[in-house]
DNA sequence: CCACGAACTGGGAGTTTCCTGAGAATGACC
DNA sequence: GGTCATTCTCAGGAAACTCCCAGTTCGTGG
C-alpha cells in the first residue's frame, strides 16, 4: 500500500481521538485526492506536523492532553504554516470555538457530513493560498446546471434555483460523481450526517424533491439505475 | 493459475464461523486471482491477520468469540492497514454495522451472490488504495459488447441497452469467462445469491431474456452448448 | 426419420423497488 | 408565541423485476 505521496498532492494533518473519527476522515479525504497522516493526540501532532508539513490541518477541539488550539498555536509557532479546520462537539464550546478561529480557519461541529468536510477543507484551501494548479474553480458543471460553492448558487439553464442545504449537498454529491451509478448508501454515507442511524427512504425523498426542482427542466438529469442507485447524465442520443 | 502466492498477489483473509461459507467465499476468491486464507474466530483471525498481513479481509459480524467489530479494531491496532468487507444476517444488526463502516469499508447482507461480493471486494481495494497494477478497468469488453461498471452501462455496437439487475449480472459473467462454456449451475452459482433453492430453469429464462437485448444484433454472440452450459463466443468464420 | 430430452419463450402471479403526497417534529426568525 | 422552512417518517400506488409454468421448438441418438 505504498502512499506514494505524489509531488502535487496537498498534504492532510487529521487529529482525533477517537480512531473512527480519523479513519473516516482519512479514508474519505484520502479517495479525494489528498495525502493524510493521522495523529491521535497533540504530542502526536506536534510531532507529525514537523515531519510532515501539511498544507492543512483537521483538528478536534479535545484531544486528551493539549486542546486544539494550543496544538494549533504550538505548530504555527514552529513554523509550519497551514490552515485549521477544527471540529467540535455540539455543545457550549461552540460560541469559543467561532471567537478563537480567526483568521482563515474554519469549523464544523460533529457530527458533520463528509461532503461538507471535503468542500469545507477545499475552501480553506483556498483561502490560506494554498491553492495549487487546481482548475478547481468554486463552479462545478454538468451539462446546463452549474454549482457555486462559493455563493451555493444552483442554476439549470441559467435559472436559479431555490435549494435547501440537504439538496444542495445532494446535487453537489451527484454532480462531483456525474455520470457514475452511486448507490443510496453511498449518498446516505457522503451527504448525510456520519450518524445518521435513518432509513435509506430518505434519499429517495430528497431525489424527489430535486427532480422537482432541476429536472422541471428538458431533459431530465437525474436517473435512476433500479436495484443500483442514482445517475446524473444526459439522456442517450 | 498457480495456487502459489506470486508477489502481485492480493491478500485476502476470510474470517467466518460456518465453513460452508467460508469454504465457498474462498474458493471464489481464488479463482479469480486473490491469495486466501481463512480463520473460524477472532482468535484465530488474529493470529493469522498478523502474519498474512492481508491486503483486505471479508468479515462474518457474528463469530463465536469475539464480534467483527473487535476483531477489526484489535487488527488495525496492531498495525494491519486492511480494508475490511463485513457480512452481517439481513436483521437488526444492518444499522449498526453500517454505522461503523463508514470508512472506506464495505459490508453485506447475507445471502449474496458471490459475483457481487468480488465486485464489491475490488472496489474496496481500489478504495482503500492499495493500487495495483489495475488491470480492471471499469470497463469489460468482448467484441463489440461493452460492460461499464461505473456507469452500469451496456452496450452493443455502441448501442445502449437496458437490463434488469440480475440481466446485468449474468451478462457479467459470461463476458468475465467469455469464450469459456459456463454451466447452469455455475451460472446459479455465481449469479443468484448462494442459497437460492429454485430450479435451473430460471437460467434460460434469463438467457432468453438477454438475447432479445443483446441478440438483437449481429452476430449472435451467446451460444448454447448442448448438455452443457453456455459459451459466450463470437461465430467461427 | 422418429422419439425423447433439452432448451426456448410467452404469459402471468407474486414480490420488490421506487415515487410521491401528507403530515409530524424540529428549530430559526420575527 | 406564531409563522415558516426544513427534515424526516410513513404509506398507498405504480412500475419494474423475478420466477414459475406450460406449450413449443430444437437437436441428437437410436
Amino acid at each position: 500500500m505504498t502512499t506514494t505521496a505524489e509531488k502535487s498532492m496537498q498534504r492532510i494533518l487529521v487529529v482525533d481521538d477517537e480512531s473512527s473519527i480519523s479513519e473516516l476522515i482519512s479514508t474519505s479525504l484520502r479517495f479525494v485526492g489528498f495525502d493524510v497522516r493521522t495523529a491521535a493526540n497533540g504530542a502526536q501532532a506536534l510531532a507529525m506536523a514537523e515531519e510532515f508539513k501539511p498544507h492543512a490541518m483537521v483538528l478536534d477541539v479535545m484531544l486528551p492532553d493539549l486542546d486544539g488550539f494550543e496544538v494549533c498555536k504550538k505548530i504555527r509557532n514552529e513554523g509550519v504554516d497551514t490552515g485549521v479546520l477544527f471540529l467540535t462537539a455540539k455543545d457550549g464550546m461552540e460560541d469559543k470555538v467561532k471567537g478563537l478561529t480567526l483568521g482563515g480557519d474554519d469549523y464544523m461541529t460533529k457530527p458533520f457530513s463528509l461532503e461538507e468536510l471535503v468542500a469545507r477543507l477545499r475552501a480553506l484551501l483556498r483561502r490560506t493560498g494554498v491553492d495549487q494548479i487546481d482548475i478547481d474553480e468554486e463552479k462545478m458543471r454538468f451539462a446546463d446546471l452549474e454549482l457555486d460553492e462559493a455563493t451555493h448558487e444552483v442554476r439549470r439553464a441559467g435559472n436559479l434555483l431555490d435549494l435547501s442545504p440537504t439538496e444542495f449537498a445532494l446535487i453537489r454529491y451527484l454532480i462531483i460523481n456525474a455520470d457514475r451509478v452511486v448507490s443510496k448508501s453511498q449518498i446516505l454515507d457522503h451527504v448525510w450526517q456520519y450518524d445518521f442511524r435513518g432509513d435509506a427512504g430518505i434519499v429517495e425523498t430528497y431525489i424527489s424533491y430535486l427532480r422537482k426542482k432541476i429536472d422541471a427542466f428538458d431533459p431530465p438529469l437525474i436517473h435512476t439505475v433500479r436495484g443500483v442507485g442514482y445517475r446524473l447524465r444526459m439522456p442517450p442520443k
